[in-house]
DNA sequence: ACGTTTACCTTCAACGTTGTAAATTGATTT
DNA sequence: AAATCAATTTACAACGTTGAAGGTAAACGT
């Protein structure tokens, strides 16, 4: 009985008689006998493991992406190795570093690295971007539809009859990146409505945590601003804020309305429940690893792609 | 210039001319050359991964867990591959499928299996139990103290004047396992302060999410049940919790006093912001992480031990 | 009956690394 | 200058698997 006689039964090749896969197959059990993977991977050139890069799984968007992208890896028959970076140094090493090698390819949301670094994303290792920071790499890249979804909440608001949108959550003249283009999208939202863009609506937020989101809102209360209705560029500072707007005592939304992005778990469940934008995560995460495999198997030779996802707007009490 | 004088440079070994480092270090540099780690994995006998199974990492409780075991993973050089199941097909395919191999050693927090499955544990892979499932196993458990965190939770009530408390998502006759665990420190809490149990405060939920406490909560208030305080056995279902208890006009915590279990991160930023108890998650993740890599060096050969994490009573607005 | 096909099984080599032990070089001692 | 010792480098084998190619025996065709 040779070693390559159990391989074959273990691959299950065509040509084996019933009664020798019997037999190996009897042995495998009484020996408790696994095939070593190291030595598969070897062999075979790859691992059946894909990387996923990405900021932190404390933030729920990342988690809950996180969850889709196992789920649609496990129906490749893939693992996932995750990744959590937090700043250049470490975002840099996760793309270069040794480790990347023992997987198959990645799926890289980036966190600190820019359009500026598109360069460092030239590595062998089949790979698909995610995330609103760099476009134009030389990688396949889905996107959320960041600037038509902003849009859109902007349109609903102003569908409700709401004139005096503040908007939360912008990063200083950033252009590209999940902010900038959410705020396009507010400003084109404003623009076909014929509402001016006003500067002084305009909240910023380094960080989009709920703390900061809190923070912004308190800052916008004291400067006693005008407002009937805030857009938090996600939802994260969404319900920072809406905490904050309740302990002033407005009344949500019947003094103000709110909407964020992302259409997280919490925003059904906050008092009142959040409207938002679903930027379609499961389609999202689906997509990537489908474009991801077709890059591994390499059955597929053209130039890096653009694939947005679909988005959809979720309207919940804040806003009705 | 041999391939094994390559090796040597790599790993640093002790034996080396400066001169060869130097010029061994350029040609790499210049070749662009990375160690095979299949073929590192094959030779050694591990892989510097080790797998972390659990329910779902869109339950922020996981996904916080993941977090923390990554960051301890990290300082030991280790990844993290994680492996999410969701009934005990897919429970035990983790335990006892072929991915398992591809890993040094394995964290596992059991969702659907249970004390009778104790024998499904006793794998050769190296691994720590977590979580309230399954105890006295043939493994490590590195485990929350449930009872004495339920009892000091009970007892924070008592102290703050609460003399009827209820109680949201108990598990019909369960003894071990969070639910069980829980509501036993609940008794005991009641106990010591001579207030009397009664059934008719216990409410069931089969899962612990939100919506569960949103629905055992409305159940208590339909039953008009006479309550000064809730003790929601999980942080989610306080917060289903929460808004029920909000939108049927009830003033938290004058009118009612409302903790939780766990101190996910939300819990910071609900309104009112939640009392709960924090039961030392990255505490776990690191003793677990700990006693795991002891295990896979196999430097200690002593019987499986508890591992008890210490926790902490954190005092918010909902009860004070 | 003999060549040919088919089904099944085995041998060989290679994937890229590292531990062991042996070989080479250089420095030091006698 | 030979002998000894230490420092450095190398050859070899092995980790466990699988593709390619080869072998063997039974089944088939003429």
């Amino acid at each position: 009985m040779s070693i390559k006689t159990v391989s074959n039964v273990v691959n299950n090749y065509a040509h084996i008689s019933p009664q020798t896969k019997r037999k190996v197959l009897e042995a495998i059990d009484q020996l408790g006998y696994t095939p070593n993977l190291a030595a598969r991977n070897l062999r075979m050139g790859k691992s059946g493991v894909i990387g996923l890069i990405i900021p932190d799984l404390r933030n729920v968007y990342f988690a809950e992406l996180a969850a889709d992208v196992m789920r649609a890896a496990e129906r490749h028959g893939l693992a996932v190795l995750i990744q959590m970076v937090s700043d250049r140094k470490t975002e840099t090493a996760a793309l270069h570093g040794s480790r990347i090698q023992m997987t198959d390819g990645v799926l890289y949301s980036a966190l600190a690295l820019g359009q500026e670094d598109v360069d460092l994303l030239d590595i062998p290792t089949p790979m698909v971007l995610l995330g609103d920071r760099i476009f134009n790499g030389p990688k396949d890249h889905v996107t959320i539809q960041n600037t038509e979804g902003a849009k859109r909440a902007t349109q609903h608001l102003i569908e409700t009859g709401r004139r005096k949108i503040l908007v939360l959550g912008s990063h200083e003249g950033e252009l590209i990146g999940s902010a900038g283009l959410r705020l396009e999208g507010y400003r084109q939202g404003l623009e076909e409505a014929d509402l001016g863009y006003d500067r002084s609506l305009v909240y910023h937020a380094g960080t989009w945590l709920r703390s900061d989101g809190a923070h912004a809102m308190r800052e916008a209360l004291e400067a006693k601003v005008v407002f009937d209705a805030v857009f938090a560029l996600n939802d994260a500072l969404a319900l920072g804020a809406l905490r904050v707007l309740q302990e002033a005592g407005l009344r949500i939304p019947s003094d103000v309305a709110l909407i964020g992005f992302d259409d997280i778990d919490e925003t059904r469940y906050s008092s009142p429940t959040l409207s938002t934008i679903d930027p379609g995560r499961t389609e999202i995460a689906e997509r990537a690893v489908h474009a991801l495999v077709q890059r591994m198997n390499g059955k597929i030779d053209i130039p890096p792609r653009e694939i947005p996802a679909d988005f959809r707007l979720v309207v919940r009490e804040s806003t009705s």
